[in-house]
Order: structure tokens, then sequence, then C-alpha cells
DNA sequence: ATGGTCGTTGCACGA
């Protein structure tokens, strides 16, 4: 089973390079976040004809979250689903596919530490995190996979002193992640790459891709079960290249089928 | 060279 999670940063403008990358990738689930798409507009019939179901959690200018897969899409699930007003934005959709619970989640910006929109990005994590622990247990197959806009490490970055005092990097938001292992996730892609130099996004602006200047901030995390099956994760800084672009790469996971 | 580019129910703001 191949699982991948995008940033795509509007599914509307990303709709040709994205059934272009699927066609040649054919992953069996996709993540996708900033499908920027309210209700009703969802491309549910372009992507069904490349054979994927779609759970779709828009909210219309800003934000939203997909999950596309070729293996079933079953109890699809969005927020956190407690009436809270983390709710309020669509940033979190998981449904049942192939047997695993997969999560689509795009974790708040940030904007910088001194801004409300960071305590947000700090509660919406923790939120994630009580979320997992009420309703799964660490035994169980579980994904979280997405833009988080958080480097887990300095060597997630590519340059720490540049990004010194800013979102992204601080020790809050590191633990919040790190919150999530504890509980007993793990970020695959660093199971299979030592760290430094492989980054998941880059700014559009000042030619920051062509330059390396990126991060790795979109994450597989899984549960023991479901990584122990991971036998090849990659950035497929491809899509990054050429004609419009999102700003993100996808990231890749090969999953061992269950024996 | 201290900015630079994208996206959007755009003409300002979020990333």
């Amino acid at each position: 089973m191949r699982l991948a999670t995008w940033n795509v940063n509007s599914l509307k403008a990303r709709l040709e390079r994205v059934e272009e990358w699927l066609e040649q990738v054919q992953p069996d689930v996709l993540c996708v976040q900033e499908t920027k798409l309210g209700p009703g507009v969802f491309p549910s019939m372009a992507l069904a004809s490349l054979g994927y179901e779609a759970a779709d959690h828009g909210e219309g200018r800003w934000n939203g979250v997909a999950i596309l897969s070729k293996v079933g899409i079953e109890d699809v699930q969005t927020g956190f689903g407690v009436g809270s007003p983390l709710d309020d934005e669509a940033r979190l959709v998981s449904a049942v596919c192939g047997g695993i619970r997969v999560f689509s989640a795009y974790v708040p910006n940030g904007r910088s530490p001194e801004d409300d929109h960071y305590r947000y990005k700090l509660e919406w994590l923790e939120a994630l995190r009580v979320h997992l622990d009420r309703s799964f247990s660490p035994a169980d197959p579980v994904v979280v996979a997405g833009d988080f806009n958080v480097a887990p490490d300095d060597r997630d970055v590519y340059d720490p002193a540049a990004f010194e005092g800013a979102t992204h990097v601080t020790a809050p938001e590191r633990d919040a992640v790190r919150a999530l292992e504890d509980w007993g996730m793990v970020d695959v892609f660093r199971q299979h790459h030592e760290p430094g130099g492989l980054f998941s996004w880059w700014d559009y602006r000042a030619g920051s891709f062509h330059k390396g200047k990126g991060m790795r901030i979109d994450l597989v995390l899984a549960t023991p079960v479901v990584a122990e099956r991971a036998t090849m994760s990659l950035i497929d800084r491809n899509a990054r290249k050429g004609k419009s672009p999102s700003d993100h790469a996808p990231v890749i996971v090969d999953l061992a089928d269950l024996t």
C-alpha cells in the first residue's frame, strides 16, 4: 500500500498537476491539505475517473482537507468531533482506508510566536493528541499525515540560524509534535533518512527551491503496527518543479501488505 | 540586493 500526503495549495489551481501526479505515482491513499474548496465544488468526478474515492472536508477560501483512496474509504469523520471551536476551520478529516485509520491534517501555521494564531496552533496540536488518546490505542493501525507546520529538528530547516525566534521551530511546537510521538506515533520518513537537507516545503519567493532553502514540515506519523510495515519513504521533490507547482512536495510511504 | 511569489468569492491578506 502506497500512502502519501501533499499540501496542494488549492486543489482548484492544482488539479491538473495532482491528476498527472496520481497517474504517475499511483498512491493507494493520498492525504490532501489546503484544498481551498467550499462545499459542492470538490472534483469528485475527475478523481473518480482515476480510480479514487474521496472524503472531502472543505470550508471555502482557506484551509480544507481531503483523503483520496483506491482501497476503500469508510467511516469518514471530520474535525475533533466534540463541538470544539477548534473545529471551526476545516483542518482534519479521517477515514478507514485499507484497514488503517488515516487522518489528513492541516495544522495551523502559527504566523509568529507573538501572534494569537501561534497559541491557536499549540491548542490545535494538543487537541489532536487528546483526540488520538481518547479514540485509539497506540496498538491500533493509525496514520496522521499532513502539513504540521513544524520542523521537528534543527536539521529539518536549511539554516537554523535563519529561523531564530520564528514559528515552525520553537520548543513548544516541537514539544507538541514530540507529545504525539510520546503517545506512540512514529515519524515514518525519519525511519529511513538521517536528518538534514531533505525538505518538503520551499517558499515561492526568492528562488528558495533552487537555492535549497526549505523545511521538512510535512509528516507521516504512524503507530508502530503501521510504521513497521514501511519499506520505503521519500519526498517527491520533482513535484515542486515545473509549471504551477504547489509550494509543498508530496511525502510518499510504501507499506508492506499484511501477511 | 534584507526582497523576491503564490493563492483567493482578491484590489489585502494569509502562507
